[in-house]
RNA sequence: GGGCGGUUAGCUCAGUGGUAGAGCACUUCGUUCACACCGAAGGGGUCACAGGUUCAAAUCCUGUACCGCCCA
């Protein structure tokens, strides 16, 4: 059965296999069986997503903890599901109901609405459907939807608590106001860039004619909304002006020159003008002055009735001629050329207008504090730890959140009005109206609430809050929250926040902030710029397994990683590795469970000390998040440790049926122990070798087996170092070899070796392709090298070029009179040997005789070649 | 502007005080039975720069430059 494994790993015909059969045997649920429990509430993908290898990197981490947790011994609940990104999915409708001819103004609010859920019923899941090609082991059978009528049930239990204790209320602020979506947008949905602009420099005369003051702004047509200038108390320029008042030019209105500490008095003429209703840094100004708010650009970014002349012009238009006119009316006094700063809506494309505007406000600071006392008390922990400084700062210095959207899609805000304007916060029209006694109802609020206010309660609400069902008392707080940094603030701390208010109790213990999967040279991986990479197109190629070794190998605590199909290649190629040794393995057993051996031979108790120090690293490693450390440790001991030298050192003793079930019981041993280790980051192809794997007490499933447990017995350092002196010496007898241009593998009939090699005779002359080890040295010519105190001789027959070998020992002689020089610097300078570790001395001391005995000896062979 | 991360071999990255490492790429050799998606050997680095601490610095401190991220 074994043989007839193929010589090429061929990833396609075993992944989808494996994760039917894991899914039919029902281990993607937790089993309730009394073990400790590891919960993930995985980050919802929006339903418009499209997959990119930020998904291949996100999902599959998750993937590998819960897989890790449960071969722990854990009992494992992740938990999917995915957010309705209201903004992004009604965008995606409209563009839809466009090609169509049609719009959602025409249609309205419920054909719109029921447009939207067709499409999400259609293709709302596809993203979810990918992450099985991931291996991700899910529980499906839980799945969320934020739109799900439990869902909506919990969004609006925690908007009506928050509404009746006064932490949620209707205000007025400057928000990002999307004029082609017509609605506001969250700080998220914005972008910063520096376009070229003009700055714009405008005479504002003085009311009683003494002159004027020049003020400098990028955009000239909010200056119909003016109602100040403002300048710095400390300015000089200005000692004695502040509080006369100005007029507005084209407006003809007096408005007062106030002192703030917003202006910067290096900038421009330091005089900047006020309009609080369109610029969020003006609002704060105003405020504090209480200064009035005109509104003059409109919902559609147009001037409104306040604009005077300019009425009903677009905001660009309006920039064109209100330029003109005061360059006429002579008010104008320059134009430079300068590099504005804007916001623009990612989802429209659109710049931002800053808007005052009537929204729904969520109170943070009051809510922020318990965060900070959990993260300060230990109770959250960032990984990498960098991040929690950040978390805290900004928590410190949070402002009220802006929640309502003027969007269609999603969870409508659950106020409902009576006539007079009266909100009441209800879960349905009838308790809105029971909760208003004898005043009519008359309306629902027509805002829908910021998606981050409904994934907030991701945690719990997908556990069926505000039930107190047996999975919320099972599973939270969960374990592990696994995200990207850019949504540390919004996400994370909301979830931090509404956790410990609803719950009374941290939503996560550990927030891991993994890395961004950049291009191979840096750049931002993006369709749009024509540099994102499918992940379906490289699990076409390589498969899921090597996909997911690619991204998870690099990751650890780093910010970023970058993706190459180099890397890929590199993972493909160790899955063939790991699938040709274990086919070897497999042909060389005899087609039974070996039994454990009596005793081991020296270079067995080497690989399995080796194995036994390699689960200690990848433990600690997947543990503390480290999954770069964990995959380069098993790559090491499989493909240089196990392949390399264990697997070669043992061939003759499998080809001895008197000696080969030492050898086998091992090699079973540290490939099963090694599937294992290796199955949360590969887990298709480890569970495909499990299957074949020929051992005692098997688990129905790798997936479902227990983690590696090691007996302290094989934990060999003596045997470590004596077995890797061995190879040292091989490794350097190979190297004479090839220095004489011998073909590898070609056998020699002897070594001379002048030293103790320990019972490494076989190994060695094995190993460096040699019939026998003789002592002492060859009776004709010979060429010599020496390492770990050994001389090792080889007959040098008929070889008459010996270029290379002069080549190789000029080399190691320069570099050996100068190791030696650096030694005796060192040692001679009274101030090391006094203050240095006297071990660090001491073996220093041991390094220069070694060193100058091997010169010695190169010299000579040297002079013997002539 | 503030904060954070990075700068080590051609490429991608390990390496937190004691003579610089891995994988890939490159060169040479090897297709007798696990694997050419392989094996053996080899070449290649003033560890971004400048100061400082130390007997000793890629590693600790200060500053500079460049790349990137987050926030204002």
């Amino acid at each position: 059965m074994a043989t007839e494994l193929a010589s090429t790993y061929d990833a396609s015909s075993v992944e989808s296999r494996w994760y039917e059969a894991w899914e039919k045997a029902g281990l993607f649920r937790p089993q309730h069986n009394g073990k400790p429990r590891f919960t993930i509430t995985i980050p919802p993908p929006n339903i418009t997503g499209s997959l990119h290898m930020g998904h291949a990197l996100c999902y599959p981490i998750q993937d590998l903890l819960g897989r890790y947790q449960r071969l722990r011994g854990k009992d494992v609940l992740i938990l999917p599901g995915t957010d309705h990104a209201s903004i992004a999915t009604q965008s995606v409708v409209e563009k839809m109901l466009r090609k169509e001819g049609s719009s959602g103004a025409q249609i309205g609010r419920e054909k719109f609405l029921e447009r939207a859920w067709l499409w999400r019923d259609e293709i709302g899941d596809a993203i979810l459907q990918q992450f099985r090609r991931f291996g991700c082991a899910f529980d499906w059978e839980r799945t969320v939807f934020t739109m799900d009528e439990s869902y909506i049930r919990a969004v609006n239990t925690a908007f009506i608590d928050w509404f009746e204790v006064g932490l949620i209320y209707r205000g007025k602020r400057v928000i990002n106001w999307d004029p082609v979506l017509k609605t506001n947008i969250s700080d998220i949905e914005t972008e910063r860039r520096t376009v070229k602009g003009k700055l714009y420099y405008i005479r504002y005369p003085f009311a009683d004619g003494s002159g004027h003051v020049t003020i400098a702004t990028t955009r000239p047509e909010t200056m119909l909304a003016d109602v100040a200038v403002a300048v710095h108390p400390s300015d000089p320029r200005y000692h004695g002006l502040v509080g006369k008042d100005l007029i507005l030019p084209l407006m003809n209105r007096p408005i007062p020159l106030i002192a703030d500490i917003y202006p910067d008095p290096e900038f421009g003429s330091g005089a900047v003008k006020i309009t609080p209703a369109h610029d969020a840094n003006d609002f704060t100004v105003g405020q504090r002055h209480k200064l009035p708010m005109p509104v003059v650009i409109d919902e559609a970014g147009k001037i409104n009735e306040n604009g005077g002349v300019y009425a009903g012009l677009d905001r660009n238009e309006a920039r064109k001629r209100v330029v003109a006119d005061l360059e006429e009316q002579g008010f104008l006094d320059h134009i430079d050329d300068h590099e504005i700063p804007i916001i623009v809506s990612e989802r429209s494309g659109e710049p931002i207008e800053p808007l005052l505007s009537e929204q729904w406000f969520a109170d943070q600071p009051k809510l922020a504090k318990a965060v900070i006392d959990a993260v300060e008390a230990g109770k959250i922990k960032f990984v990498p730890e960098r991040y929690t400084k950040i978390f805290v700062e900004w928590l410190e210095n949070v402002y009220d959140w802006n929640i309502s959207r003027q969007l269609w899609w999603g969870q409508r805000v659950p106020v409902y009005y009576t006539e007079d304007g009266t909100p009441f916060a209800a879960h349905s029209w009838e308790e809105a109206q029971q909760k208003a006694g004898d005043s009519k109802i008359v309306r629902q609020d027509d805002d829908v609430l910021d998606t981050w206010f409904s994934s907030g309660l991701w945690l719990f609400g997908t556990l069926g809050w505000p039930e107190e069902t047996e999975d919320l008392k099972t599973f939270y707080p969960t374990s592990v929250l696994v995200t990207s940094r850019e949504i540390i603030y919004l996400w994370v701390a909301r979830m931090a926040m509404m956790g410990l208010d609803f719950m009374k109790d941290i939503p996560f213990e550990d927030v891991y902030i993994y890395a961004t999967v950049l291009t191979e040279d840096g750049r931002r991986m993006s369709k749009s710029l024509g540099t994102g990479v499918d992940p379906n197109e490289v699990m076409d190629r390589i498969g899921a397994d090597a996909l997911r070794y690619t991204l998870l190998s690099q990751t650890g605590y780093n910010q970023d990683i970058r993706y190459s199909v180099r890397r890929t290649d590199e993972a493909r190629n160790f899955c063939n590795k790991i699938w040709n040794a274990t086919r070897f393995v497999l042909m060389n057993l005899d087609g039974e469970v070996p039994s454990e051996p009596g005793e081991l031979q020296v270079t067995d108790e080497w690989l399995l000390s080796r194995l036994y120090e390699t689960e200690r690293i990848v433990r600690e490693a997947y543990d503390a998040y480290d999954n770069a450390t964990a995959a380069q440790q098993l790559y090491r001991f499989f493909w240089s440790e196990l392949c390399d030298w264990y697997i070669e050192v043992s061939k003759s003793r499998l080809s001895d049926p008197a000696q080969r079930q030492t050898p086998q019981w091992v090699l079973l041993k540290a490939i099963e122990a090694f599937v294992t280790m290796m199955h949360p980051i590969m887990p298709h192809i480890t569970e495909e070798i499990y299957s074949h794997l020929p051992i005692s007490g098997k688990a129905p499933f790798l997936m479902s087996a227990d983690w590696p447990k090691l007996d302290l017995s094989f934990h060999r350092p003596e045997s470590e170092s004596k077995v890797e002196r061995w190879f040292e010496i091989t490794r350097s007898l190979r190297a004479l070899r090839a220095a004489l241009e011998i073909e590898p593998r070609k056998t020699l009939p002897a070594v001379y070796v002048e030293g103790d090699l320990a019972g490494g005779e076989s190994v060695i002359a094995s190993q460096a392709w040699c019939e026998r080890v003789e002592s002492g040295k060859p009776a004709g010519k010979f060429v010599s090298t020496t390492i770990q105190g050994v001389d090792l001789h080889l007959e040098l027959g008929d070889m008459v070029d010996l270029a290379k070998l002069r080549d190789k020992l000029s080399r190691e002689q320069e570099k050996l009179a100068d190791d030696g020089q650096k030694l005796r610097a060192r040692l001679e300078n009274p101030m090391f040997v006094e203050r240095a570790k006297p071990e660090v001395v001491e073996r220093e001391r041991e390094t220069l005789a070694d060193v100058e005995s091997r010169l010695e000896k190169v010299v000579e062979r040297l002079a013997l070649l002539g």
